[in-house]
DNA sequence: CGTTCGATGTCAGTCACTGACATCCCTCGG
DNA sequence: CCGAGGGATGTCAGTGACTGACATCGAACG
C-alpha cells in the first residue's frame, strides 16, 4: 500500500488523496487500510521502528570507552545505512513529506522517537540523563541535516559520508 | 478560549474533548473556534510566533563576535524569558501536551519552527547554512531539555538558570 | 471434515474541519 | 442622528478521517 500511496501523493498531493483512493489503488477496502496503518500519514513511515532498533543496537555495540556523542553518532550512522542504497526512493519520499505540514509534523515525531531510543541506549551505557538527551538530540540533528543534503543533491557523496561530514561541522561549533 | 480548552483537557483529556465542547464553555460557536485556531490542537500553541520573533531579535542583537552557538543560546534564553514568570501555567500545559501524542507532535513542529527561525537569524549573521542549522538544533535541544526539567520540578531554579545549566552540559560533550 | 483463527469486507456512526451565506455591531463620514 | 462599510459571529450543509460491531472467508490443523 505504501507504493500506491506514494504514487498518489506524488500525482495529486497528500490532501487531495483520500484514504479510500489509496485503498482502491492497492486493491483493498478503506477499512483494511486503517487496519494496517493507524492513520493516513503513517503509510509513509513504515520503517521507522526498524531504524530505532538498529540505532539502539549500534549504540550498545559501540566500544565501551567511546564518548556519548560518538556512540550516538554510531547509532545514526547505522540507521542511515538502512537508507543508503535507496537514494531515489528516499528523495521521492522526502519531496512528498516536505510538501505537506502534516507529514513534516509526523516526520518530526519519528525523529523524536529516534532521539528517545538513542538517549535510552546511551543511558544503558551509563550516560547521565541530561547528557544522554543532549547527545541524542545532537546526533539526530546531524542525521536530519545530512539526510536533507543527501536527498536534495545527486549521489555521491554517500549518505555515510554526508553524516560524517555533517558531524564534523557540529564538532567545530 | 485557551483557558476553557486547558481546563477541559485537564479534566477529561484531549481526545474526550470535542471542539464543540471548548466553544460552548467559551460561549461561542464551534465555527468561531475554528476561525480563531486552524485546528483543535493549535489552541495550546498561541504564543509560539511571539517566541520565534523574540528569539530572532535576540540573536540579531547579540554581539557581532559571538560564536554561532552562543548567539543561538541567547535566542532561546530570550524566548525562555517569556515563560519565566508563569511556571504554574507552563507546568500544567506541559502535562497536558505530554499526555497526548498528537499534541506532542504539534509541540515538535513548533520547536522545529523555533529552530528554523533561529537558523535563519544566524544566517543573517553570516553563519554557514549547515552550521546555522546545527547550532539552531542544538540550542533548541537545550531549550527543550531545560524547560522539561524546569516544569517537572518545583521552582527555583529559574528557567534561565536551567537553560544555562543545560547549555553547560552540552558544551561538555 | 469440522474447527479455529487471522485477515478482510460491510455498515453505521462520530467528529474535525470547511465553504457559503446571513446577521450583528461598531465606526466613521455626512 | 443616519446610512454605508467592514469585521466578527452564527447557521447550515457537506466531506473525509477514523472507529466499533458484526459477517465472511480461506488457510492451517487435528
Amino acid at each position: 500500500m505504501t507504493r500506491a500511496a506514494m504514487d498518489l501523493f506524488a500525482e495529486r498531493g497528500f490532501e487531495q488523496t483520500t484514504a479510500g483512493d489509496i485503498a482502491e489503488r492497492a486493491g483493498v477496502t478503506e477499512r483494511t487500510f486503517f487496519r494496517h496503518f493507524t492513520d493516513k500519514r503513517e503509510v509513509l513511515f513504515d520503517g521507522s521502528k526498524t531504524m530505532e532498533a538498529t540505532a539502539s543496537e549500534a549504540i550498545l555495540a559501540a566500544p565501551p570507552d567511546a564518548a556519548p556523542l560518538d556512540a550516538a553518532l554510531a547509532g545514526v550512522l547505522a540507521a542511515g545505512a538502512l537508507l543508503a542504497d535507496r537514494h531515489d526512493h528516499a528523495a521521492r519520499r522526502h519531496r512528498i513529506v516536505e510538501a505537506n505540514p502534516g507529514l513534516r509534523e509526523r516526520e518530526l515525531l519519528k525523529l523524536a522517537a529516534l532521539a528517545d531510543a538513542t538517549a535510552h541506549a546511551l543511558r544503558a551505557r551509563g550516560v547521565t540523563e541530561v547528557a544522554a538527551a543532549l547527545a541524542a538530540h545532537s546526533a539526530v540533528a546531524v542525521f536530519q541535516v545530512a539526510v536533507a543534503r543527501w536527498v536534495t543533491a545527486p549521489e555521491p557523496p554517500s549518505l555515510t559520508d554526508r553524516i560524517t561530514e555533517t558531524a564534523a561541522v557540529l564538532r567545530a561549533l
